[in-house]
DNA sequence: ATTTGTTTTAAACAAACGTTTAAAACAAAT
DNA sequence: ATTTGTTTTAAACGTTTGTTTAAAACAAAT
């Protein structure tokens, strides 16, 4: 028999590039064809449509990524220690991967109920724990009151609102990648500096 | 001579919400005419392409838009007043336009070409006062020494990014349209606080 | 009443889209 | 050597896309 694996494989990694890049409705099925130099039909043979390709490389490209946050962020460590490496964790997933953030923004607001059914969801949504951790440190008294919802959003807005924008950033200040991932790294104290000076009694 | 203002006015009205809505790709000439009521042909007698229409749109929305938020940036304002005012409008400015994020991330990661050519460059670029600020206040002893590139990034993700992520907060705490707009409300003093206590010597 | 210039209309354009078809090419099994 | 099942191919499918055309409708000026 042919080699299945290797064609399928090929439709998947010219498919991420091109989604990742251009995201679904400005890739069409002939660019992701010839870029894995495979005929049009191939696309459809392997993978029923554009739509559930598309689906896959979704659940390929974030379903891993950020089960490793979660783990962290449910784990047993100490606040300032779990805050730490959640912050280097995810800007490290972020720096191997530039263009997730701007990837999964577009499918939120093309497509929302895409986003749902997805393992996103879980990840995201379950910072009970989290919650419960930020809740008992303040009654400790060793951290402020705060809301905990709050909290996490200041959280992830400034580990990844700077990847959405990334190419102004790079344009303002004259930066190649390289300086954009310097100037990224710099923020793994920044943003904790910032975020326990913010809970500090 | 029949009513030129009117149609125009409706065509510009119609796409605008849809580019909102969906943004340029999902959102087809002919979707643009049906919700105008107008003919097909109208959008290119008035606008000569969908493409000129979108950039006449981005100006109308940015341009007015980010504007004063750049006065602020450049006032002689004391730098936590400053901070306070900038905080409030812009979050102000959102809230009365929640889609405006989505749309301009979404163009600067479609075609970032467009992006530089507008007035939001202007206004995002230009804050070299912002930055001597900073740096004065510090050699005053008043603040922390900060990177102002990190600082203003820092601002700009704990006010912006919430709204592109506006389905997802929704969605997991079950907030209605107000009790999102409550709920960022409340982050005008929480990014305050925030920005001045990682200031604070 | 006729001319003039602008606005609106219906119809069609070529190009691109995702998808399907049916036959060819291929490798393994009988 | 022939059959079987899988993979690949070329061609066409019917829609939808943005845009253009040429004629009609219209309001104001002569």
């Amino acid at each position: 028999m042919a080699d299945k694996s290797n064609t399928q494989e090929k439709i998947i990694e010219s498919a991420t590039v091109l989604f990742l890049e251009k995201g679904f409705h400005r890739t069409s099925v002939r660019d992701i064809a010839s870029r894995a130099k495979i005929n049009i039909s191939l696309m459809n043979y392997y993978f029923r449509s554009k739509e559930i390709l598309f689906e896959t490389i979704i659940d390929l490209l974030i379903g891993g990524a950020v089960s490793s946050l979660k783990e962290i962020l449910d784990s047993d460590l100490d606040l300032n220690e779990k805050i730490r490496q959640y912050i280097n964790k995810y800007i490290d997933l972020l720096i191997s991967n530039p263009l997730l953030v701007s990837f999964v923004l577009a499918i939120l607001n093309h497509s929302p109920d895409k986003i749902s059914k997805l393992k996103v969801t879980d990840s995201l949504y379950n910072t009970e724990k989290f919650a419960n951790q930020l809740d008992e440190e303040n009654s400790k008294g060793n951290i402020r009151k705060v809301d905990p919802e709050q909290f996490y959003l200041n959280m992830l807005s400034l580990i990844a609102f700077p990847f959405a924008v990334k190419h102004v950033i790079n344009e303002k200040n004259n930066f190649s990648n390289e300086a954009f991932n310097d100037f990224i790294i710099k923020r793994k104290d920044i943003i904790y500096n910032t975020l326990i000076s913010s809970i500090k009694p």
